[in-house]
DNA sequence: GAGCGGTGTCATTCT
DNA sequence: CAAGAATGACACCGC
C-alpha cells in the first residue's frame, strides 16, 4: 500500500494526472512516477479557486502544509470528513478524486502531453521517462512515493511526513542559504540565482554568470521550436546541453511555452546526472523541490505583472514551503486580505474550472482577482494568454469523450455534489422565491436595495471595470456576479457558495442584483408567475438604462440560466436540454432535488426542446416558402413556354388553313358541271368517302348530314351516360 | 413612433 | 400514456 506524499511537494501531479487519464478512458498506472509532473503553482491556483481558504479553515492545511496539511486532500473531501493526513491509502484518495472529477484537474499542457503520449502508444516512453525521474528523485533522498517501501510514511525518520524534510536538499542547503540579493532592475537576478541554486548550481556563482550569458545568447535566437526538434537527433550530451539551455530559457523567462515535454526532458537530463552528482558530492539537489522552483520560476515568468515582492527565495524544505508561498504571494495575499472566494468566483465569470464549454470558449475570460487586495492592481492580473497556453481547458481534452461518458461522469460528480451540497441546499428559499416571484419586476425598491450592495462591491473591487455612467456602474458588478454564479454545477464552487451563504451576504448581494437584472421579456409566462405588486417599470430613462444593461448582460445569461443558478441547478442548460430522456430521468432520480428544482429543470428542458423545434419549424417554413417561390417561378416560365408554343401552333394552323383554302379554290376552279360551267364553291363542297373517292355535293346536304351526325353522336353519348 | 424581421415561449395538436 | 415534434399565436427586441 502506497501513501501520497505532500501533494504540493511531490504527489499532486499523481492525483490529477490519474484523473485525467481515467476520464479519457485510458488506463495508465503512473502512480509511481507522475509525482514529477504537475507544477505546484497550478495546484495552488486551482486550490485557491476551489476552496475558500479564508473562510473555511478546513482548506487551510492543504495550502499551508506546515500547518498540518501534508498530503491532505481535505479540500477534496466532503465537509465534515477528516481523513487521516498521514495514512490515507492512495487508492482511497484516487477514488475520491476520481469521483470529484474534472473541475479539479489542473489544466496544464503536461496533462495533454501525457494523454497524447499514452494514446499514441507512448505509454512506456512516458512511463520510462517518469520512472527514471522518479528513481532519481528517490535516490536523491528517498522521498518518492515510497511505493516499494510498504506502508511506511515518508523517510526522514518519522512516520509523519510532516516531521521530515522531503529532500536532502533541504537539510544540506538550508543552512547554507545565501542572503538575499538585491534584485536588479528587472528583479530577476535574485530569482535566477535562487532557482539555479535549487537546480544544484546555486553555490557556483560563476556558473550562474555563464548560464546567464548563455541564456541571453539563446534568448536572442528565439528558435525554441527548432531546438526542440534538434534535441531528439542530437547525441545525449548535446541534448543535455540543449536541455540546460532550455532550463535557462525557463529560468529567464524567454520561453513561456512551458510544456511537459520540456519538463520531461529537463527532468530526464537532471535525473541522469543526479546519481553521479550525488556520488561526486557536487550535487545533492535535484528533486521535486527543484522542479517546484523551476516551475515556479516559470510560473513567475508566465504570471507577468504579479508582484512577487523583493524578498529572495529561500532554500531548504521549510524555505521551499515558504518559497511556494512566495511564489504565490499573490494568492497568499489574496487570502490574507480577506478575499471572499465566493465573490471572487462570482466576479470571475470564466474561471478556469468552469465546465460549460460554450461559455468558456465564447466569453472572455476574467482572471481571478482578489477583491480586497490592495497590493494587486488591475494591471497585475494573471495574464490570460500565458495562463491559457499553460493551462489548456480540460474540455478540450474531454471532447473526445462520448456523451454517455460525460453523463456518467456527471452522475458521479452529481452524486458527490448532492451528498454535500444539495442535501444541505445552500440557496435561500426566501431569496429564490423573491427571484421567481419577481423575475420581471424592476421596482425602485429593488434598485434601492441594490445600491448598498453595489456600493460595497465598488468600494472593494475593481474587477468590473469599464462601467460607463452611473447606470453602468450599477449594473456592471451584478453582471459580473451573475456570470460568475452560473452553475452550481461545479461542486467546489457550490460548497463555497454554501459557506458564503451562511456566513456572508455575498449571495444575498447577488440576489439583490437579480432584482436589478429582471427583464420583462417573459412577463406573461404562466410558469413564472410575475409579480404585479411592484408597479415600477422600465420607462423613459429607465428603459434606456435597461436597454444598455441588457446589451451587456442578457446576451450572456438567459432567464433560465439565471434561475438555474439561483436554484443551484447542478446541470448546465445544454445538458438539461440535450440529454437523452433516459439519462435525464435517471439523472433526476439519482439526485436529491427539490420540487422547485425538478420543475425548473423540466421547464428548461421543455422550453429548450421547444425552442429548437420552433427554430426548425421556422427554418422548415422558410424552406417551404422558398420552395414555393421557386415553384412559382418555374410555373411562370412554363406558362410562357406554353404560350409561345400555342402561338406557334396557331400560326401553323392558320398556314395550313390558308393552304387548304387555296387548294380548295384551285380544285373548284378546275371543276366543271355537265354543261361545262364552273362549279360555284359557295354552293358545293368536296366530300371524301371512306374508299378514297371524292364527291361534289351541295353544301345543304353537307350541313344537313353534319347535323344528323352530330345528333347521332349526342344520342350515343347520352346513352352511354 | 410605426413597421418589420428575428426570436423565445406557450398552447395545442399530431406523431 | 409520455415524450417529443410541429405549428399557430403572441410578445418582445433590435434595427
Amino acid at each position: 500500500m502506497k501513501y501520497l506524499k505532500p501533494w504540493w511537494s511531490e504527489g499532486g501531479g499523481l492525483l490529477h494526472l490519474t484523473i485525467l487519464l481515467s476520464l479519457a478512458g485510458l488506463h495508465l498506472d503512473l502512480d509511481l512516477d507522475l509525482y514529477l509532473v504537475l507544477p505546484p503553482p497550478t495546484l495552488f491556483r486551482d486550490e485557491l479557486l476551489l476552496g475558500d481558504c479564508q473562510t473555511n479553515p478546513a482548506y487551510a492545511p492543504s495550502l499551508f502544509p506546515a500547518a498540518g496539511g501534508w498530503g491532505r486532500t481535505d479540500h477534496l473531501h466532503p465537509k465534515g470528513r477528516e481523513p487521516d493526513p498521514a495514512a490515507e491509502p492512495e487508492g482511497q484518495l484516487f477514488r475520491e478524486v476520481r469521483t470529484l472529477g474534472v473541475p479539479f484537474i489542473p489544466r496544464t499542457r503536461v496533462d495533454a502531453w501525457l494523454v497524447h503520449s499514452v494514446a499514441a502508444g507512448d505509454a512506456d516512453g512516458a512511463h520510462g521517462l517518469l520512472g527514471a525521474a522518479a528513481a532519481s528523485a528517490s535516490s536523491a533522498g528517498g522521498v518518492g512515493t515510497s511505493a516499494d517501501s510498504g506502508s511506511q510514511a515518508a523517510p526522514g525518520g518519522g512516520e509523519d511526513p510532516r516531521a521530515a524534510p522531503s529532500s536532502p536538499l533541504e537539510e544540506e542547503e538550508a543552512p547554507t542559504e545565501p542572503t538575499a540579493q538585491v534584485p536588479d532592475a528587472r528583479g530577476r537576478a535574485s530569482e535566477d540565482n535562487e532557482v539555479l541554486r535549487a537546480m544544484g548550481h546555486s553555490s557556483q556563482q560563476e556558473e550562474n554568470e555563464q548560464r546567464v550569458s548563455s541564456a541571453q545568447k539563446e534568448k536572442s535566437l528565439h528558435q525554441k521550436n527548432e531546438d526542440e526538434n534538434k534535441i531528439a537527433d542530437k547525441p545525449e550530451w548535446e541534448a543535455e546541453k540543449t536541455t540546460e539551455s532550455r532550463e535557462e530559457r525557463y529560468l529567464y523567462g524567454t520561453d513561456t511555452s512551458f510544456s511537459l515535454e520540456d519538463l520531461l526532458q529537463l527532468l530526464s537530463s537532471q535525473s541522469k546526472n543526479l546519481p553521479e552528482r550525488h556520488l561526486n558530492g557536487t550535487d545533492t539537489s535535484f528533486s521535486l523541490e527543484d522542479l517546484l522552483q523551476l516551475l515556479s520560476s516559470q510560473s513567475e515568468n508566465s504570471l507577468e505583472g504579479i508582484s512577487l515582492g523583493d524578498s529572495p527565495l529561500p532554500g531548504g524544505i521549510n524555505d521551499v514551503m515558504n518559497s511556494s508561498a512566495h511564489y504565490h504571494v499573490n494568492i497568499s495575499q489574496a487570502i490574507s486580505h480577506d478575499v471572499n472566494l465566493h465573490e471572487a468566483m462570482l466576479l470571475c465569470p470564466n474561471n478556469t474550472f468552469r465546465r460549460d464549454p460554450v461559455e468558456r470558449t465564447s466569453q472572455p475570460r476574467e482572471p481571478f482577482l482578489p477583491l480586497n487586495s490592495h497590493t494587486i492592481n488591475p494591471e497585475q492580473t494573471l495574464p490570460r494568454a500565458n495562463l491559457t497556453g499553460f493551462l489548456p481547458p480540460v474540455d478540450h481534452q474531454l471532447r473526445n469523450l462520448t456523451s454517455q461518458d460525460l453523463y456518467d461522469l456527471n452522475i458521479n460528480m452529481f452524486d458527490e455534489i448532492n451528498s454535500v451540497s444539495l442535501a444541505t441546499e445552500s440557496f435561500d428559499p426566501l431569496e429564490v422565491s423573491h427571484l421567481f416571484e419577481q423575475p420581471d419586476s424592476d421596482s425602485g425598491l429593488s434598485l434601492n436595495s441594490s445600491h448598498n450592495s453595489i456600493s460595497v462591491i465598488k468600494s472593494n473591487s475593481s474587477v468590473c471595470e469599464g462601467a460607463i455612467g452611473s447606470s453602468s456602474d450599477l449594473e456592471s458588478p451584478s453582471h459580473c456576479a451573475l456570470e460568475g454564479a452560473v452553475g452550481g454545477y461545479y461542486p467546489e464552487p457550490r460548497k463555497i457558495c454554501q459557506v458564503d451563504l451562511r456566513s456572508d451576504s455575498g449571495f444575498h448581494r447577488d440576489l439583490a442584483f437579480q432584482h436589478v437584472l429582471h427583464d420583462h421579456t417573459y412577463h406573461l409566462q404562466p410558469s413564472a408567475p410575475e409579480s404585479t405588486s411592484e408597479s415600477f417599470s422600465w420607462t423613459g430613462k429607465s428603459h434606456k438604462i435597461r436597454s444598455r444593461y441588457l446589451d451587456d448582460t442578457d446576451r450572456h445569461l438567459s432567464r433560465d440560466e439565471r434561475r438555474a443558478e439561483a436554484l443551484h441547478i447542478p446541470f448546465s442548460i445544454d445538458e438539461i436540454v440535450h440529454m437523452p430522456v433516459d439519462s435525464f430521468n435517471s439523472m433526476l432520480s439519482r439526485h436529491y432535488l427539490t420540487d422547485l428544482q425538478v420543475s425548473l429543470i423540466r421547464d428548461i428542458r421543455r422550453r429548450g426542446k421547444n425552442k429548437v423545434a420552433a427554430q426548425n419549424c421556422r427554418k422548415r417554413k422558410l424552406d417551404i416558402i422558398l420552395n414555393l417561390e421557386d415553384d412559382v417561378c418555374n410555373l411562370k416560365a412554363k406558362k410562357e413556354t406554353l404560350k409561345s408554343e400555342r402561338a406557334q401552333c396557331k400560326r401553323a394552323i392558320n398556314i395550313m388553313k390558308q393552304k387548304l383554302h387555296d387548294l380548295y379554290r384551285d380544285i373548284f376552279s378546275r371543276l366543271r358541271d355537265d354543261e361545262g360551267r364552273p362549279v360555284n364553291p359557295n354552293e358545293y363542297a368536296l366530300q371524301f368517302s371512306h374508299d378514297g373517292s371524292v364527291w361534289i355535293i351541295p353544301k345543304e346536304l353537307v350541313t344537313s348530314r353534319h347535323k344528323k351526325e352530330t345528333q347521332k353522336g349526342k344520342r350515343k353519348s347520352e346513352r352511354r351516360n
